[in-house]
DNA sequence: CCAAACTGGTTTCATTTGTAACCATCGAAA
DNA sequence: TTTCGATGGTTACAAATGAAACCAGTTTGG
């Protein structure tokens, strides 16, 4: 048609709403606020806290390197959430005995013991979230996730 | 097994690398990083400002809470990318006739340029992304994220 | 008409984040 | 061995964010 707006001249428009990036996004910025109420509103963590507190507590012991592989965040979100659980008397640090600059880091009791308040919290949360959708759509997400991540995140290619 | 380190027991243990707000949170925080290039590297705008320009060149004219409400944005966000955009000359502030709180934001000709030159690299990446999956997963991906969506997100249910 | 509650939008302040520089230690090569 | 480049981890600084207070202006109910 002739009379048309500059600004919605058809080829041009992206819609924002059905563009992957947001909608991923927005996606998991929803998920992780409402999750984040189970560290957060209970312990006062934040989300770098959390997840060191949850790779150590999978993992046992693991240096902040590791950490940092595991759980894809910064070298220095790493430092600062390891800085806060050990002021918390949350973890412990032991220094690798043949590389000095290495660090062990491993929760203690108290560690543990929220960590192990937390998980069924976790659990159920996510068992929660997928409850609501049918038998397909729980495997279309599984699937769908797994082969983006497959085809971009690097550690998993 | 009876000799198991007590962080490694089995049914208290989360694997956070399977975790669904984990690895949504990772994978949007991936496409995320990487699509910022395309407005960030360009012409050195935030995600907040890319929303903004997105929104409006998508609908032309909107409020602060409109577009708010579209880009799933605080309104603190929109306040400081709307400004400064207007800082940029990408858009203009019109005060509504009725209500002299609202104000009617529009893209400038320079804005609606900008716009226009990042709409196509904005469809060619998400193009792209999906082109290294199958069919299947294509579907996949979309319908699951659609369902999680309906689920939770406030404006879609 | 007027006060109270509400709404659109901005600002302030504290917290979180990212980048880059940094310190110490380590490993390899000269 | 000494030097130089990598590596584990921390710190400093600037920018981005969130929460709450705030300032119009508007509506509602007495």
């Amino acid at each position: 048609m002739a009379i048309r707006s500059e600004a919605s001249d058809a080829a041009e428009i992206l819609n924002l709403e059905n563009f992957l990036p947001y909608r991923l996004y927005r996606l998991a910025d929803a998920v992780s606020r409402e999750f984040s109420r189970i560290y957060k509103d209970s312990h006062g963590l934040t989300r770098p806290e959390w997840r060191t507190l949850s790779g150590l507590g999978q993992h046992g012991t693991m240096t902040a390197t590791e950490l940092g592989e595991q759980s894809a965040m910064h070298k220095t979100k790493v430092s600062r959430a390891v800085a806060e659980l050990e002021r918390r008397r949350w973890l412990v640090r032991t220094p690798d005995e043949n590389d000095r600059r290495v660090e062990h880091l491993s929760l203690t009791k108290a560690g543990l013991a929220a960590y192990r308040e937390m998980v069924p919290l976790a659990k159920a949360f996510e068992r929660d979230l997928l409850a609501r959708l049918s038998a397909e759509e729980r495997t279309a997400i599984t699937s769908g996730l797994a082969a983006l991540e497959t085809s971009l995140v690097p550690s998993k290619s």
